[in-house]
DNA sequence: AATGAAATGTCAAAAAATTGACAATTAAGG
DNA sequence: CCTTAATTGTCAATTTTTTGACATTTCATT
């Protein structure tokens, strides 16, 4: 988490009161750090690995809304309003977090530049998600592939980190993660590969033209 | 304002605070508070009238994302992280509001209460975000449609109001709410109209039954 | 090298949504 | 009352997406 921009930015006192207070855990694939309906626990950091945030609805509809990676801090909103958890999170592979519990939280809470730097959080979190609601609502889902594919390679723009132009994640998990069937995404990657921009393997999307990708994700 | 819950949670002098700090502005209807790509000036209340919040796309598409009635605090995201604003504000009828410019609002944020229930507050519409994603990405229309319905009788679930079962909303900007066509949502509500939940009207929707709305909105 | 699970490729039919076009209705203003 | 702009109703053609079904490929593990 050290390279994380967020936690870079706080007081060093604070840092260090969110480094005491953590609790290490380790999951291992699949395992699930807390389900929706959950009672609020802990605030989390990723240290290692990375998490699937995703709801399962009853008619079997699974949505990923976001991945979270080594750097990442998350479920601050459960924490602050009381209310149960929204979603589920799971290790996507052997996975290690820190784990601020409530009572440690509200104490940070108590103080002003801590509480600051939550609304902080919170606030990029609001932009990220307005940018994909609009996505949904408005932009073609050839754009839309354009545009995840851009927030993958570059971490969830979480971590101040290096592009990645390899991308790790399969055709079914990327669909949904669009909210489309993987046979709707396949047509678009195979565009997208045609046009020389993409290079689609196995489990993993090679990015060949970073400016034609940033042009497609630009259009409609 | 002072039915809002978010408001009544403040500590009193957080209340006066904002208050006196505060500017009264008046809007005739179709004036805009502030444009996309704006730079950050105040936190506002509506005190009369209502606003939408919008996009508009370079393709002529626009999405509405949501109402802002009498009550409703907005705007802070751009205050905390300093970035252009991302909407378009527009006032709706004869609408006035508050202002509170960013340097009384950063001196209120030095106080840990005032920053802790803007945490809140932001929780909250992270929360509502989350919804508006997982309904476009996972729900059919006409789920959308209901539950869409249900939040603009219950007053975007801001102020804790009686709920109105006369909605005031064209077809038009309904389905701009939704992300859909005029014609996809007119079919959708005379589904609704047929089944006896609704009443369409011009400019209008009347709530006839609200148990079958809200079953129509809990299903897929 | 063989095996099996996971992932991808592909196709056609069906369903759903958009596009474009016009008529009909409603409310507000002169 | 009349005019006009805004809103709604409706239809058919077209496009897009989903559904369902298999075959094929890839990779990790025996």
């Amino acid at each position: 988490m050290l390279g994380n921009p967020w936690f870079c930015g706080l007081l060093p006192r604070s840092q260090y009161a969110l480094l005491t207070a953590a609790d290490r855990l380790q999951l291992s694939a699949g395992e699930m750090l807390y389900r929706q309906g959950d009672a609020p626990g802990s605030f989390f950091c990723v240290v290692r690995g990375s998490f699937k945030v995703s709801t399962l609805r009853q008619d079997g509809k699974e949505g990923i809304l976001a991945v979270m990676e080594a750097g990442n801090w998350f479920g601050e909103t459960s924490l602050l309003d009381g209310q149960p958890r929204p979603h589920d999170v799971t290790a996507l592979e052997a996975t290690e977090v820190l784990a601020v519990g409530q009572a440690a939280f509200d104490r940070l809470m108590r103080g002003p530049a801590f509480a600051r730097a939550i609304s902080y959080l919170l606030s990029t979190r609001v932009r990220l998600l307005y940018g994909l609601v609009e996505d949904a609502m408005l932009r073609s889902i050839s754009t839309r592939v354009a545009r995840r594919l851009l927030a993958l390679a570059r971490g969830d723009a979480t971590l101040a980190r290096d592009f990645r132009s390899t991308v790790l994640v399969s055709q079914e998990a990327l669909a949904m993660m669009l909210g489309v069937t993987r046979q709707t995404l396949s047509k678009e990657l195979k565009q997208l590969a045609h046009d020389g921009v993409l290079l689609v393997g196995y489990g993993r999307i090679d990015i060949l033209s970073l400016p034609a990708l940033e042009a497609k994700a630009a259009m409609g």
